[in-house]
DNA sequence: AAGCACAACAACCGCGGGCGC
DNA sequence: TGCGCCCGCGGTTGTTGTGCT
């Protein structure tokens, strides 16, 4: 039983757009404004699917998009964007204006990755950052293997319970907001017994020492942790990793979510 | 000039989340 | 509360362009 497909693709035309199909996109929308993707074609008298419609529309027809190559200062910030946020392509994309998700990714993809393999040394293996999102289903999985485990140490964290806001690790805000929750959920409504440890270095350590890190060495630490996602790997290089770690604290400050989560446990 | 390999990028596909009914 | 629709996202595939032999 799969899902019913997006549209009905009898009758439509797939592959390469054509400049009047774009013509008559680009006029549709002018006229109308974006959105509705799924009435859309008809209206405009295209015989596309609604979703084909969108993605040339985002990805293409835009008049905001910059077309061209990618200049080096992008470059840059494409990797480290990308090493805060893993392949959250449309979040990179949202900081890196007239560029698009599938445009960063194509380049991603196509340059980047290739580029940073082979900068790679033997040491770094596993630490390959693509698919470190990884689709949405495994990281369900991941998360609610997550959550068992916490589970199963909630009752070993009796007296005080410490928890470590991460320092050496790379994440997402998402990831860190399902990491906070996990902890919320873990210590329940009533917070005394919580000691919040701000920055620090256990991860590191983990890091150093054989690129392992919190998503497989968390029993190491004293107090209750959990890691945000075992899948985003812990960087080798103690300069790389404060900077952007430095970076990440920056954006999850700008979206809120630790000072919120400190507070509602201090409070 | 032809054939092949690889790169670049446009487009497609499936899935999950949000929202209204 | 459950269901279905719609939108957006990220992974993947397909097509075209380019360079090399």
């Amino acid at each position: 039983m799969g899902r019913a497909p997006c549209c009905s693709k009898v009758g439509l035309y797939r592959g390469p757009w054509s400049t009047k199909e774009d013509t008559l996109l680009i006029n549709y929308i002018q006229a109308h404004g974006e959105g509705h993707w799924r009435a859309l074609p008809k209206k405009a008298g295209l015989l596309r699917c609604g979703k084909s419609c969108r993605l040339r529309w985002l990805n293409y027809l835009r008049p905001d998009i910059k077309r061209g190559n990618i200049t080096p200062d992008e470059d840059d910030l494409i990797i480290r964007l990308h090493s805060l946020l893993g392949n959250r392509w449309s979040l990179i994309a949202g900081r890196l204006p007239g560029r698009t998700d599938n445009e960063i990714k194509n380049y991603w993809n196509s340059h980047l990755s290739k580029r940073l393999m082979k900068n790679s040394t033997a040491g770094n293996k596993s630490q390959c950052m693509g698919g470190s999102a990884g689709k949405r289903s495994g990281n369900k999985r991941k998360q609610k293997e997550d959550s068992d485990g916490i589970s199963g140490r909630n009752g070993e964290a009796a007296a005080k319970i410490k928890i470590y806001i991460p320092k050496a690790i790379k994440a997402c805000p998402s990831s860190c907001t399902k990491y906070l929750s996990n902890i919320q959920s873990m210590i329940g409504s009533s917070p005394r017994n919580v000691e919040v440890v701000d920055h620090t270095m256990s991860g590191l350590k983990a890091a150093n020492n054989g690129g392992q890190g919190w998503g497989s060495n968390n029993e190491e630490l004293d107090g209750l942790v959990c890691d945000l996602d075992s899948s985003y790997p812990i960087p080798l290089q103690n300069d790389i990793m404060l900077d952007d770690f430095g970076e990440f604290q920056q954006l999850l400050k700008e979206d809120g979510i630790m000072d919120s989560f400190v507070d509602s446990l201090l409070a």
